[in-house]
DNA sequence: CATAGCACCTGAGGGC
DNA sequence: TGCCCTCAGGTGCTAT
């Protein structure tokens, strides 16, 4: 479910009421994440105080004041929102991240594809030590991409999605990335040059702020930390339009299936 | 090392 | 209404 613009929006939503309090108690109610839960995870970090959430790439850390972090990842269903302690748990909510304040944050997970983890050095842990570089914050430059590229044979929005060439990028904002700089999504990322890639990297900036600055995505019941759903699915332009005309041309917008996921796309704005 | 395919899960939606 | 099928926003692991 969450790229990077619902995973910030997330952080966005939760921070004011994380940073400064102390972590009251972390219940779990089920364990089977995409990794098990560590049992001593919650008397670990009992009594810490959280003295700030970030995220890299589609993680967030819950950064602790003895330098460790909460890791936590929403995976492909996962939400995390705050609800007051007496509120009584519905169905796939995981775990409670249960705060001084008598706010919990609470992670729904249906799919449990999401994971809860503590690392005494989070940005060494192995998940996140070989993530490429954040797309905003000015460290994405097209020449990045396309020195990344070279000789790789992959489709280019397979490419985009790989988390240790660019963090935080999944299947909804390649497509539109890819819509936006005119690029098919099919064709070879090492046989794309440096112009586009310059212009790849700034439609994939500018896809991320515009969808951040509307809260995110929302296609089913993705809510940012306050509850509230995002509305950029309003602004997609080819993702899970299928047969609608293409903004651009007006011809039918294409799907095909590329490693196994569905890619759209205008076979007339984008080659 | 790069690539392709599989695996992990549950729920929603469509066709019949 | 119910059954069966397909599909879904992620990503690590394995075999080649």
């Amino acid at each position: 479910m969450p790229e990077l613009p619902e995973v910030e929006t997330t952080r966005r939503g939760l921070l004011p009421l994380a940073a400064g309090r102390h972590i009251k108690q972390v219940v779990i109610r089920d364990p089977r994440l995409r990794w098990p839960v560590p049992a001593t995870l919650p008397a670990r970090v009992r009594g810490h105080r959280i003295e700030t959430l970030t995220r890299r790439g589609k993680y967030l850390l819950f950064d602790l004041d003895d330098a460790s972090s909460l890791i936590v990842h929403l995976g492909m269903s996962g939400s995390l929102r705050a609800v007051r302690a007496a509120e009584p748990p519905a169905a796939h909510e995981a775990f409670d991240l249960c705060l001084d304040s008598g706010w919990c944050l609470r992670m729904r997970d249906p799919r449990r594809f999401g994971a809860l983890l503590w690392a005494a050095d989070a940005r060494a842990h192995p998940l996140l030590a070989h993530l490429g570089p954040e797309p905003l914050g000015g460290a994405l430059a097209g020449d990045l991409l396309y020195e990344a590229s070279r000789r790789r044979t992959v489709a280019v929005r397979d490419f985009l999605i790989d988390s240790h060439v660019i963090a935080g990028i999944g299947n909804i904002y390649a497509n539109e990335a890819l819509f936006t700089a005119g690029i098919d999504p099919r064709r070879a990322a090492g046989r794309i040059g440096r112009t586009r890639y310059r212009r790849l990297s700034y439609a994939v900036i500018r896809v991320l702020e515009d969808a951040i600055a509307q809260g995110g995505t929302t296609l089913r019941d993705f809510a940012g930390g306050d509850g509230r759903p995002g509305h950029f699915q309003m602004a997609l332009r080819v993702y899970g339009r299928a047969g609608e005309p293409c903004p651009g041309c007006g011809a039918p917008v294409m799907r095909q299936t590329l490693s196994g996921r569905s890619c759209f796309f205008c076979r007339h704005c984008q080659r």
